[in-house]
DNA sequence: TACAAAATACCCATTTTTAGGTATTGCACA
DNA sequence: TGTGCAATACCTAAAAATGGGTATTTTGTA
């Protein structure tokens, strides 16, 4: 694949040199992603090529058609980020993933990327975590309390007022099992208040804001 | 209205030079400096020139020796941008300051800007704020949606999460009152869930996403 | 195959919201 | 000086949400 060589463990010797690095990045926030990708073009000793997606489905068409050695992506990106699935979907060893900290993030869901960047991270920094990123090996998982697919279609409906009777009827479910879906939903974010519930889903992209414009 | 123009259709302005607008970007993250900065200047029918500090000696030079339009400014810029004390060092009353919101910011602290502008903010939202401000002369109140300073203080505190009861404790009021305010409010505006106030809070600016995200 | 998680469903009790009514006080404006 | 509105407060009743429990079926994966 790529023409950078990760020429095995530990070498001390000066990073790059043999190739350009591919990286993507992925992250709804557009000055984010155009900034990351400024700095890192201009990262001195290195050589780095960038790719900027916005959505989940350029995410996809981007990892079927590039060669990315590096994915920095935000957490939350496309809602949430499911780095677990996602390293099943692109099953690339050497691929790394670093996590673009902009918000508020559960350190939980840090865990399983190879690295963090925040926005506060200047040139230095950036280039000594790249340095760090391409010479370790091993990620290991972490079981994060994530919401499921059916956990984020509900909170859809609630961020457009459904009510749970109605959520049920449009689902074709018993009441009971919104109301689960939602116990469950207040559980693991913690969030218990059909507002901040409607925030969340807006900060995480869960819903576009123009989207639900119309239903209110 | 100013004499900055899209499409350089201006005419006769108070402002200095027609056509380009000189923007500075504060803010401490270089990512963000540099996002924005490749965003305005990508901008279409907007010609704009972009000057970035990254710290307030920087700016002090800066506003000696450029002839700055626009100061895009982090709230958190130097420690905290005090910006009536700005105000009164730089007297420039064509000055606009617009506040660059990348974490979490108190809600007081956004009101003495002309604008805000947070990190998930697209080219078409940047534009358009961009516009508003250029435009601010005849910005009088397009008489309200009849919403009573009351009710939207009662809506910040719904957005935020807040239970009837605990707003009444809040604001030292009888639950009684809150809720007779809360039916107000579902009449006035026929929005009937906390999450389509919520929607409707956000974009009606009564609240900032980014000042709540920190409270669910 | 066996296990874990997701999705489904129901029970209980309590709290909260919604929606209708009415009523008093104070303030601004014509 | 009256009219209208904002802000305050209370009553009742119904609908909805919340928080706790348990349990079955399905599905993906080790």
């Amino acid at each position: 694949r790529t023409g950078y060589s990760r020429n095995g463990k530990g070498k001390g010797g000066k990073m790059k040199t043999e190739g350009t690095i591919h990286i993507g990045i992925a992250d709804s926030s557009g000055i984010i992603r155009m900034g990351l990708a400024a700095i890192l073009k201009r990262l001195p000793n290195w050589s780095i090529q960038v790719t900027e997606v916005a959505t989940t489905e350029a995410l996809k068409h981007c990892m079927k058609v590039q060669d990315i050695d590096i994915l920095m992506v935000s957490p939350q990106f496309g809602g949430w980020f499911n780095i677990r699935e996602f390293k099943q979907t692109y099953p690339l060893e050497e691929l790394k993933i670093v996590a673009i900290v902009s918000t508020m993030v559960n350190e939980n869901d840090l865990k399983s990327f190879d690295e963090n960047i925040n926005l506060f991270d200047d040139s230095n920094s950036i280039s000594q975590k790249l340095a760090t990123i391409m010479n370790i090996e091993e990620s290991e998982e972490s079981s994060q309390d994530s919401l499921s697919q059916r956990e984020r279609e509900i909170i859809g409906y609630v961020v457009k007022g459904y009510t749970n009777k109605e959520i049920a009827e449009t689902l074709f479910l018993s009441i009971h099992t919104v109301i689960t879906h939602r116990r469950n939903i207040t559980r693991k974010l913690q969030i218990h208040s059909a507002a901040g519930l409607t925030i969340y889903a807006i900060v995480n992209k869960i819903v576009e804001l123009s989207e639900v414009k119309m239903n209110i």
